[in-house]
DNA sequence: AGAGAAATGACACGAACGTGGTATAGTGAA
DNA sequence: TTCACTATACCACGTTCGTGTCATTTCTCT
């Protein structure tokens, strides 16, 4: 059973206000079973209360008009009516410093990279034992990430995605110049007078730059270079 | 001392054959006393044995040659020569199998970001324990994402800074639609075409799309698409 | 029912673009 | 030294764009 060194000493306190020391946590789960089994876990937990346990994010949200800010949130992202990653933006619109940490079934890209996106500060599949999941607000909490091992290697490989293109194309260095500029919106004139050249010999660079590109538009070739992630 | 599940079994056989078995780890660190520290600690454990400690990238990339490919590389990154980013790659490229840990000082977003995009599978910070770099090599091995607290909380940080950025502009849907196809580099008599519109219509269309977001040129529009993450 | 937004359509004109050429000079490799 | 590549420069033609102004038809919301 884990348990926590914050607020050690406030324990001499009396009962009344050391309830209200511990860790706030919320849950939202539309799961009943799991729901109950998760609050009472936390419950259990020395240090930790479960305040509210909702089983929809429309269920939630009201209940942020009362100050009774959570530290923590764990939450779901296959609910009834608005999703968790819709959920993730409206919990931390209403309270920034409240820590969301998913908890789900879903470990597919696209989910979790829209999670970590919308401001998720973890990711724990549900096949994670309980003691993982309290040691996971514990861990949010010191200001880390906890992740699955499989989560943590999903996210490390969308890095791996982001740009390993680096297809030259053989565009020479006064082309990438060009090209640079072509991309922040000026034409072949402005181009010219910033680089102290004639407007044809743009012209011709320009022209050079399509043939390579395998475009014929400036717009296929600013879209090419974000794309690809040139330059 | 942590200790390996894999290979148990083979620890009947001959010496010879069990030396061989071990995990193969390479250590690339310029710093002399952690370098034969770590190799040290590596050798100490069960089933793991440090083949090779260079003190550069350029050490070691020709070792590459003869068949002695490693399993994890662990790799610091502020190295003389070649930095340990450059390396990533150059290592992933000969042998797309060996996993690399980085394990450096150095924790700015830059760093960590260029890395991860190389391919690294991992990050460790040096001020970890030793024992923790041990527990990473298994953790990598068993196909996870072994990082430090901070290095994760970087990480997921930097997802929502990929796309907080909703400013609308007001674009309408059938703009947005346009706009997708501007973005794609079809010119306007393409785009009518495609929507059964009047070359017209899609004129307007841009016109209004040009004013709300505050540009001029079409290259100009699909560069603010990209740079705002719009659509 | 009426206001307001969005989508649709049209015309004209000057500016910018895309493409077909041609040509000279410098640089570094074969 | 020749060859290839790069950067530079020019011209002309037809196409596309950006912008001005205007009008009609849906919708939606109240």
């Amino acid at each position: 059973m884990p348990s926590i060194s914050l607020n050690m000493n406030s324990k001499l306190k009396k009962e009344k206000n050391t309830e209200k020391q511990k860790i706030n946590i919320w849950l939202v789960e539309d799961n009943l079973r799991y729901r109950k089994s998760m609050a009472g876990m936390i419950n259990a937990t020395e240090g930790m209360r479960c305040s509210h346990a909702f089983l929809s994010c429309e269920e939630a949200l009201p209940v942020f008009l009362k100050d009774d800010l959570p530290e923590v949130i764990l939450l779901d992202i296959g609910l009834p009516g608005m999703s968790g990653i819709q959920g993730i933006e409206k919990f931390k619109e209403l309270s920034p410093s409240t820590l969301v940490v998913i908890l789900t079934v879903y470990d597919d890209n696209d989910k979790v990279f829209n999670a970590l996106c919308a401001g998720a500060s973890g990711y724990l599949l549900k096949d994670s034992p309980p003691e993982k999941v309290i040691e996971a607000i514990i861990e949010v909490l010191a200001g880390g990430a906890p992740m699955n091992m499989q989560i943590a290697h999903k996210v490390l490989g969308m890095f791996a995605e982001f740009k390993p293109k680096k297809a030259n194309y053989g565009l020479s260095e006064r082309e990438k110049e060009i090209l640079q500029y072509m991309v922040s919106g000026l034409t072949k004139q402005q181009i010219a007078d910033k680089l102290f050249l004639s407007f044809h010999t743009v012209n011709t660079h320009l022209k050079n730059i399509y043939t390579k590109l395998h475009v014929n538009t400036r717009t296929g070739a600013v879209s090419k270079v974000y794309e690809e992630h040139l330059l």
